[in-house]
DNA sequence: CGTGTTATTGATAGATCTCAAAGATGGTGG
DNA sequence: CCACCATCTTTGAGATCTATCAATAACACG
């Protein structure tokens, strides 16, 4: 599998290179955070933490997908996001005290870079770019947050559905000359977490969509045929 | 009004001083900070910026309240979250190029301090405690929307509504012999858009508790006389 | 070729929204 | 000081979406 054997590639500082994190620090400090990086492999399926463990570590994701799942008290799970590479996660580990809020799960053999507290916040204090380009990251996670919370109290099921494969589309995928691919092996039940329906529902609706030649699916694979049929849908109430 | 009297007291470093954002700094650097500042006054009512505006100045609350509300294409309102006195927002500024995601109106006549993207910048850049405060505060109001986007999905309205209510007492409250009284006039229109329903389910739901002893309310005001019900009832279903 | 996971589909029940109208409330201006 | 008006709140009845329950079908893996 090509995610793993790239994890056998070692302190290689042009993987750090592509990291928008890191973007803005010279040659030197990015050789010095990497040298102060664990590296820790997931097998997928696996978790890389579990919601409600210590957070004493912070991630870059540097190749494979991860999901972020979290529980309610009833046993009720939602799909917060999922990360892709290149992209930081676990940002809570910088606050003392606190526990993860959502269980990461690898859904692709994975290799992340961590740091420990110390290390995180001596990084965040010595490159203020770091900082800045973490508050950044942070904010455009934050809007999407914003739009997804507005979508799940105003939205439809259908729209919500759409919503979410778009998104998914945009930033896990990858284009074919059949369609954009979803990068990752997904279920409906992972669609109907993330639109906040059920996977009957969520299954009901893409069958529709199939029919009607806007994607086509197979088990766990989505590969969206017609964009932009899809935006309208997200966007419009589907007449018809 | 005594939040508007306040306002008139100018470069104060005492009221700089209780702020989360600018903890672990010392007095030279606070009076820098405070002195390259602008002060905003804005009457309840007005906004301080509206959605689609570009986002070129940062802010933190002095005194007052505020409420940030996103319209959807569809000209449908969600009450995103609301802004109490010592509290930053309007982090989008330190981003190139962004547009306000979300209007901000005061709710009670409100001052701020403001910055313009440039301040702010040098303000993340010069003091490595200010970003990490910074990530810091965006980190909790991550937390908390991403608990608002499950239960918006998992939970009932009634759940919804009481953990509305529940945060809105625990963060905007104010103590009283009958209870806790939330500090600011606010209508079941507005509880309604936090937690996800229409005003006429929430207007349902609140008359019935009120009945029940757990809150009182009047015109645009809501006192919880029993915070422990209160939680219960965003914990577990009402059985009745 | 079993076996467990994932996906499809139908029928039903229930919560919530929508539509509609009337009842409070408090401020304003005559 | 009172009448009026805008805003906020309450309440009812019906429509609709979506979840729930239940079963079957397709698929991948060992």
């Amino acid at each position: 599998m090509p995610a793993y054997q790239s994890a056998a590639t070692l302190p290689d500082p042009s993987i750090i290179a592509a990291v928008p994190l890191f973007a803005g620090l010279d040659g030197p400090a990015r050789a010095r955070i990497l040298a102060a990086a664990q590296w820790r492999r997931v097998k997928a399926g696996d978790a890389v933490f579990r919601q409600g463990d210590e957070a004493e570590t912070f991630y870059v994701l540097v190749d494979g997908y991860l999901k972020a799942v979290q529980t309610n008290a009833g046993g009720q799970q939602i799909l917060v996001h999922f990360v892709n590479p290149r992209e930081f996660f676990a940002c809570v580990a910088m606050m003392e005290g606190q526990r993860y809020p959502v269980t990461m799960l690898a859904i692709k053999d994975s290799v992340a870079l961590a740091w420990n507290r110390a290390e995180t916040m001596q990084l965040v204090r010595r490159h203020p770019a770091v900082a800045a380009n973490a508050l950044m990251g942070f904010g455009s996670r934050m809007l999407e947050f914003q739009s997804r919370l507005r979508d799940s109290q105003t939205e439809k099921a259908g729209r919500r559905i759409a919503q979410a494969l778009l998104q998914l589309s945009r930033n896990s995928g990858r284009k074919t000359e059949c369609g954009i691919i979803i990068d990752f092996p997904i279920t409906r039940q992972d669609v109907a977490e993330m639109a906040g329906t059920t996977l009957h529902t969520a299954s009901r609706t893409i069958a529709g969509w199939e029919r009607d030649g806007v994607l086509s699916c197979s088990r766990q694979k989505i590969v969206v045929t017609d964009p932009d049929r899809l935006a309208a849908l997200a966007e419009v109430a589907e007449e018809s």
